[in-house]
DNA sequence: AGTTCCACCTCAAAGC
DNA sequence: TGCTTTGA
DNA sequence: GTGGAAC
């Protein structure tokens, strides 16, 4: 589940193929990946012969900006992986985009899920199409305007985390780090946070998104905990702190509880995470 | 408007 | 072994 | 991981 590590991650491995490349041929292999346009035969279309200029990020977003000013927009999903391929290369499984440059080299989007996608949009079809909040990393609230975000709302904060309107680029996993970084329960009120938990909540939010894009991101699910040590990855914390639902948190014996928040669950300490 | 729930897909691991 | 269920 | 429906 690429969240915004992965992602950046995902970038810096593209950039040396794409940034000032020319694109020379595109092909959409499943329509479901086109399916944020009207009409998936205009990436094709709008791509083909541009030059990318620079390669960026924005949340979970990879945007390459385009000679022609518009926006070559990837979105991993749950699934979604580029490969850099020379076109002899066999296609592995579950392909659905390619693309060209004038290196020679192929920029492969695999994704068996399916609910990642490509498109090239416009500068207005961008704003329309793309809920962006202020950028995880490069552009985090100070917590004086993260407290204004959520003063007044009702919701768990996990959910809030996960709300790429408020801020763009934390998911299930980075959320649930996060929180434990700064010791605030996944379900508490959004709004009820003091002023401590939220510049902790920050402070974590900047550590955990550096410490993963060192790791060179994780696609680790949140049920890692159940592999042997040594595949869990190191800066995840919480994984090797608490444990699965009913057994003893590794650090001070209480019960792990399982919570459920918009679908997604995790296992946490209610005596370590307050 | 805010919040919650579910569908959208395929694969791999776990359960029986 | 092979089918069903679960969760990513 | 996201978008839309329903409350």
């Amino acid at each position: 589940m690429p969240e915004l590590p992965e992602v950046e991650t995902t970038r810096r491995f593209m950039v040396p193929h794409v940034e000032g490349r020319r694109i020379v041929a595109v092909e959409l292999r499943h329509p479901r990946t086109g399916r944020r346009h009207e009409n998936p035969a205009d990436i094709v279309d709008r791509l083909q012969g541009q030059r990318v200029d620079r390669l960026e990020r924005h949340g979970k977003f990879i945007l390459g900006r385009l000679g022609s000013g518009l926006t070559w927009v990837t979105h991993l999903g749950m699934s979604g992986r580029v490969l850099i391929a020379s076109p002899d290369d066999p296609e592995i499984a579950h392909t659905h985009f390619w693309a060209r440059t004038d290196l020679g080299t192929e920029i492969r989007f695999i994704d068996p899920r399916t609910f990642g996608f490509v498109a090239v949009f416009t500068p207005e079809e961008l704003k329309k199409e793309l809920k962006l909040g202020r950028d995880a990393l490069a552009d985090l609230p100070r917590s004086p305007q993260l407290a204004a975000r959520l003063s007044g709302r009702r919701a768990p904060i996990k959910s809030l985390l996960l709300d790429q309107r408020i801020v763009s680029g934390l998911g299930n996993i980075y959320a649930d780090e996060v929180l434990f970084r700064a010791r605030v329960r996944p379900t508490r009120p959004g709004g009820e946070l003091t002023t401590d938990e939220l510049k902790k909540l920050r402070a974590a939010i900047v550590a955990v998104l550096r410490e993963g894009i060192e790791a060179g991101g994780t696609s680790l699910s949140d049920l890692a905990y159940l592999l042997p040590d040594g595949q869990a990855g190191g800066f995840r914390e919480r994984l090797f702190a608490y444990g699965r639902e009913h057994e003893p948190c590794r650090r001070c014996g209480t019960p792990i509880e399982r919570i459920v928040i918009g679908g997604r669950s995790s296992y946490y300490c209610p005596n370590c995470q307050k």
